[in-house]
Parts: C-alpha cells; sequence; structure tokens
DNA sequence: CAAATGTCTACCAATATGGTAGATTTAGTA
DNA sequence: TACTAAATCTACCATATTGGTAGACATTTG
C-alpha cells in the first residue's frame, strides 16, 4: 500500500508548479534544488506528466515547464495513476488496469477490495492541487510565519 | 498501492480457516489445494501468523493449523499488516511503522495522506473474518447455488 | 554560433516479490 | 519402539520493481 517516491516527488512538483501557476515556464533545476529532488530523476518523472497532458513543456533557452490546465482542475489522482498505475488493491477492482478475477460474482476478498478502491479514490480523486495550495497557505498561517517557502 | 500475492494467498486462506471454525486443525495440504495456493509458499504465510497470534498450530500427525481466536475477532487489516507490514501509503502517517518527515505540522502530502491512510483502515480494521464468511455465505444464496465450495 | 534547456536511450545497483528445496523436529499410532 | 505425517527452520533463487545515473541529441533564445 505505498505511495513511490516517484509519485511523492511528481507530487511536490505538482504542488510547485500550482504555486507558481500565472508565472510561466518554470525550470526542472529550480524545481529539483528547491524541492531537493534529483535532478534526473525528476526529468523523467515531468516527462511523463507531460505525455499524458498534465503538464506542458517549451524546450530550448528559457524553456521549462507548466500546468496544462488550472490547477483546480488536476486531482492527486491523475498524478499518482500516471506514475505508480492502479490505486486499487487488486486488478478486478481497478478502472484503469481492470482484469476480471476468476469468480468475479461471488468473491467476497474482491467486495472488500472495490471498498477499499472507492475509499482510496474518494480521496485522491477528489482533492485538487488548487486545494492543496490552500492547504499549504493555511497550515502556514496557522504556524505564524510569513516564510517565503512552504513545506510540501 | 498493490495487495501482495502473499496478502492475498493469506486472507484467503484464513477465510478457509474462518469456515472450518469449530472442526479442529485443518492441514496446510488440504489448504492449498481447495485454494489453489503453493504448499511451501503457503507454509511460511501460515507460519508467519502463527508467529503474531493470529494461528495456533500443531505440530506431528493429526496436526495442522486454527485461529487462535473467534472470526469476529480478527480483522483483514490484522493480517494484511502482519505480511506486507503498514497499509499507510507513507510512513510519517503510519502506525506500525512511523517515521517522522522533515516538516510534518505543515506538509499537506502528509495530511492528505493520513486521509487515505484513514480511509483504508477504516474498511479494513472493522471488517472481521466472520463478517467475510457471512458475505461469501450470502452472496452464495444470492447466485441460488448449493454448491459446497464458495468462491473466495 | 553558443549556451541553456528539454528529450531520448540506455544502463545500473539495491530491494522486494514470489517462489522452491531439503533437512529437522514433533506427535500420533501400530 | 519404529513408522509416518505433519509443522518448522534454513537457505536458496529467478524475476520484477524501485530509485536512480550517464550521456548524446534536439530545440530555442540571444
Amino acid at each position: 500500500m505505498k505511495l513511490s517516491k516517484k509519485s511523492d516527488y511528481a507530487l511536490r512538483a505538482m504542488i510547485y508548479l500550482s504555486m507558481n501557476y500565472q508565472r510561466g515556464t518554470v525550470q526542472i533545476k529550480e524545481i529539483s534544488t528547491k524541492e531537493r529532488i534529483p535532478q534526473k530523476f525528476l526529468e523523467n518523472i515531468l516527462l511523463t506528466l507531460r505525455k499524458v497532458g498534465i503538464l506542458n513543456s517549451k524546450m530550448g533557452l528559457k524553456g521549462g515547464y507548466e500546468l496544462a490546465r488550472s490547477p483546480d482542475l488536476i486531482t492527486l489522482g491523475q498524478v499518482i495513476r500516471a506514475l505508480d498505475g492502479a490505486l486499487a488493491p487488486v486488478d478486478c477492482v481497478s478502472q484503469i488496469s481492470y482484469k476480471p478475477c476468476a469468480e468475479e460474482v461471488t468473491c467476497v476478498i474482491r467486495s472488500v477490495m472495490m471498498d477499499v478502491r472507492n475509499a482510496i479514490t474518494d480521496v485522491l480523486d477528489t482533492m485538487t492541487f488548487a486545494d492543496m495550495c490552500k492547504r499549504a497557505k493555511d497550515s502556514l498561517e496557522k504556524k505564524g510565519t510569513n516564510a517565503l517557502t512552504y513545506s510540501i
């Protein structure tokens, strides 16, 4: 039931890009140093996110990455699926990598795992990066700091 | 977010043993053939479950395994944790393998993953093997069969 | 043209997963 | 007591996944 390092980094990068939405493209190097993510590793994470249409990129000097659409239209579920694959604990209850199991109708493990999948997707497919930005700002205020960096 | 084969087999074996609670010990071989689980693999799964106190065993001729307590006192969560470890998607929100992350108080990823963990454990720490047996029997009735085997 | 950037292909070490093999210990039974 | 069927223990092992790294190439800007 583990979130991979890849997805973890992806979420951090996405929050960073959401915080800087409007600003135009942001370079890999900036994200990798600010969020302390190995640059080469981050490169193929962002590439993956571009290939599924979550990010846009610009090549060459002054290039970089930016969100392909507004942060409130991108959910955590979309990002995690792009990198780790299905959210469902078993394939027979997965939306994106569905494979029927032997006795689908009567399989009781399947029925529980369906409940688990729904519980997970209820959270991750509802939460957008706009929500994440709001949470980040709120938690900063509560902490009573006006630091320029926020912990994601 | 995947359930391992190990946990999957463990759940099947546990349901089998729950269905046969009262009957005394059941042998590995019987479970492995009925549930089509590689016997040697099942051996160390059951051994693990015994070591954490979920199963009792009896050695020697006429030996075997049985539940250490009534099926309504054992949850799916207990079994999966014994084999796969933490249910939480990240360690900083785990009960059993908790490790603080850098900025615990303000980390927004952590706060979402806490929600995910709670959603998962709400299902898995609530569902007992007695519930599973009931579900299995219900789904048989609905199917209108009186087969001796049930699909788990 | 030079420099800075993303893109692509290929590789790699460490760990987890899904097993298998074989010797040993224990307990019931003839 | 000897035999046998069961769990237990120790040790492997092949394959896939994870978490990266290296380096050449393509593209844009100044």
